[in-house]
DNA sequence: GTCTATAGCTGGATAGAC
DNA sequence: GTCTATCCAGCTATAGAC
């Protein structure tokens, strides 16, 4: 129930996209209780009230940035599933989720300081939905196990190793490019840190590593098929 | 010089390491921006003034914090070289950083926070004492693969991945427990971490594994040593 | 729906009594 | 060296003109 005809409610939506691509700046650059409304209004250039006005306070604001998070990972990681190849999943798995860190690096920075704060928003959707996610995973993982496709390594914890090696990307960004005397990730360094971690990862679990040029096949393949469904949003 | 006799260097200390601790608290739970110098002085029973008086200033005191923990991890970890095998070693590194995230989380916490806000206050020690630290290792782990010790892996991402999956237990401690559904880690669980981690990673390398045997020999003998050496602090 | 002005409070930091 | 009282800049949030 809107006071306007139509179409206002297009710019409501650039307006909260403009200001919650600030907030996402602003909270990973002084965390969450460090951001002052002030500065997240400066950066989406819209005064501080309609802040406000858009998000009532604080807390909700970030709260609405957090589930955009989840959103995004949940989408993209959803396609991830039934496939009885172990091989090919986990390396699909590692690989998007590196991917994942290039594209959306502020995503999981936010996200990793909201757990090492103690989840004080996320505490119930980690032991929630997360831990729901990751008990069936686990399952699927022991079933390889007990049909001999892999090693007998302890699920959960394999689980554990691939989101912190492959988050580390994002996360510790300054410190990985710091070191390596770098500016900034190019795509090969994606690709190759891709490499090693599927060879690394998919040899501690006993299998071959399908490479490269598997996951750039397949993801070549999907990008033709989603580009044959017709989706035309500008 | 001070205004009293002696002896009170000891009162100066005892305050200096009460108003560290509950700011090293104050800080995970809120970030540098977010801590408020009335919390860490209300944490450390003492007057807010004293803080001033004691550190000059917020950011002193936070980079006597930092300079803490990094001393605290060079002490710890400065023992691991000079022995040429390589599965020795890397077993010892892997162990002893997952010992040091069990035994200091918040210092683990309080880096990754830093690190991930872009390192602000550690740029320089990352650019220089870290980048020459990891230029060092890597030069040795490549003179493994140059004799056909270990696998040819990238030693730098070898670096990178030892790092983010031990660290990981520490800063995302409140995932890993929430998703496991325990209240805290026990003593047996640091000795699982240590048994995957060195599973997956010197296989990864093509070693096999000296096990959690050895390490555990490995460290009662250095306990010995020590209490041989004739510490006797309280 | 948008923005200015401001209330009401908490922040870091210091002056000055003890 | 210690602590109370206080300054003032900056904070979240809202009232109310437009």
């Amino acid at each position: 129930m809107s006071t306007q005809k139509y179409k206002t409610g297009a710019i409501r939506e650039r307006n909260n996209e403009n200001i919650l691509a600030a907030a996402e700046q602003e909270f990973v650059l002084h965390g969450f209780k460090g951001t002052s409304m002030q500065a997240i209004a400066d950066r989406a250039g819209v005064p501080k009230a309609n802040i406000h006005y858009y998000f009532k306070n604080k807390g909700n604001l970030y709260r609405a940035l957090l589930e955009n998070i989840l959103t995004t990972w949940n989408e993209v990681l959803s396609d991830i599933n039934s496939d009885s190849d172990p091989a090919r999943i986990l390396s699909l798995f590692i690989r998007t989720k590196i991917r994942l860190s290039y594209t959306h690096p502020n995503a999981s920075k936010i996200f990793a300081m909201e757990i090492i704060q103690g989840a004080p928003y996320l505490k119930d959707y980690i032991s929630g939905a997360m831990r729901q996610w990751v008990r069936e995973k686990t399952l699927v993982i022991q079933s390889w196990i007990d049909a001999g496709k892999i090693r007998a390594v302890d699920p959960t914890h394999l689980i554990f190793m691939i989101w912190s090696s492959t988050q580390h990307y994002a996360d510790f960004e300054t410190q990985v490019l710091e070191v390596t005397n770098k500016r900034q990730y190019e795509e090969d360094d994606i690709l190759r840190i891709g490499d090693f971690l599927e060879d690394m990862i998919l040899r501690g679990c006993g299998l071959t590593p399908p490479g490269r040029a598997a996951y750039l096949a397949l993801v070549d393949d999907q990008a033709a098929t989603t580009d044959s469904t017709g989706i035309t949003e500008a």
